[in-house]
DNA sequence: ACCACAACCTGGCCGC
DNA sequence: TGCGGCCAGGTTGTGG
């Protein structure tokens, strides 16, 4: 469920919370929860050690860990992360428990069984695939430009690719072509010059709208503090077929595209051609 | 490189 | 209350 927006919420959140606290033990209620190493190994190396930061890259969250361990969280569809006084009990759905040196203890929890721990010291093996992160100076409209030279696919699967750019998903993905007024089925290499600096902007607009939000809490999607996030209130065409284009009033369509739900507003994102 | 599709899992919602 | 069908913010692997 989380895409960059969220995930970097919750980091912020919880990182005052972790952040110089260590680790005293580990209860994984669903052993398959972790990658890497096996679940014994993984206790055994993640009890003691320090948490000294906590990071994030594209839609995983990475904590940095004493003597050169990087404890990285994907929540996939369902996960959530909480931080409870170490009487609180797990409910049904957490798959396990970090407790901390303060009392505290940082429970996740997952619906769906998705989401996934790896414990490692080159973090490279788990994040080394990701592209540029889209808040990055770096990210420049030239750097996607380029990353699209030759892709027929249509632009929406590229972005949802996360080689290409790191942290969009279905949400924004949407939002984000909605705002550049482009098809989501353009072939990703059609995209003139023009239209790729526009979907950069809007691309940097709705990550930066939605991280002020604090994210989406449209399904399961809460943060540590338990604190909604509001962009719901904000999107202009994800999950909303039928309901009229902000900007023109034609209804707005969901269509299926890579096997993913699709919305847009067929008048202002039209496919030429 | 691309696409379609299935798999991984569970729960919410809708209509009957 | 129940049942079937569809939906779900992500990623990976298979086969064509």
């Amino acid at each position: 469920m989380p895409e960059l927006p969220e995930v970097e919420t919750i980091r912020r959140e919880l990182a005052p919370q972790v952040v110089g606290r260590r680790v005293e033990a580990v209860d994984l209620m669903w052993p398959p929860v972790v990658a890497r190493p096996d679940p014994d190994l993984f206790r055994r190396i993640l009890v003691g050690r320090q948490v000294q930061a906590l990071r994030r890259r594209g839609k995983y969250l990475i904590w940095d860990l004493d003597a050169g361990w990087h404890l990285i969280l994907h929540l996939r569809m369902t996960g959530q992360v909480y931080v409870h006084p170490a009487s609180v009990p797990p409910d049904r759905h957490t798959r396990a428990v970090v407790r901390l040196d303060d009392g505290k203890a940082v429970h996740y929890r997952d619906v769906r069984k998705f989401g996934r721990f790896y414990l490692v010291q080159d973090e490279a093996l788990v994040v080394g695939g990701l592209g540029p992160e889209p808040l990055d100076p770096a990210w420049t409209p030239e750097v996607l430009f380029q990353a699209l030279q030759g892709r027929r696919a249509p632009i929406k699967a590229v972005l949802l690719d996360q080689r290409v750019v790191a942290g969009l998903g279905n949400i924004y993905a949407d939002e984000a072509l909605f705002l550049a007024r482009l098809s989501p089925w353009r072939p990703a290499g059609s995209l003139t010059w023009a239209e790729v600096q526009r979907l950069h902007g809007a691309i940097r607009q709705v990550l930066a709208e939605a991280l002020d939000a604090r994210g989406t809490s449209m399904r399961s999607y809460v943060p540590p503090s338990g604190r909604r996030g509001t962009y719901q209130q904000r999107r202009r065409v994800y999950r909303r077929t039928g309901e009229p284009c902000p900007c023109c009033g034609t209804p707005i369509v969901r269509e299926r595209l890579s096997g993913r739900s699709t919305h847009y507003c067929p008048a202002c994102q039209p496919l030429p051609g």
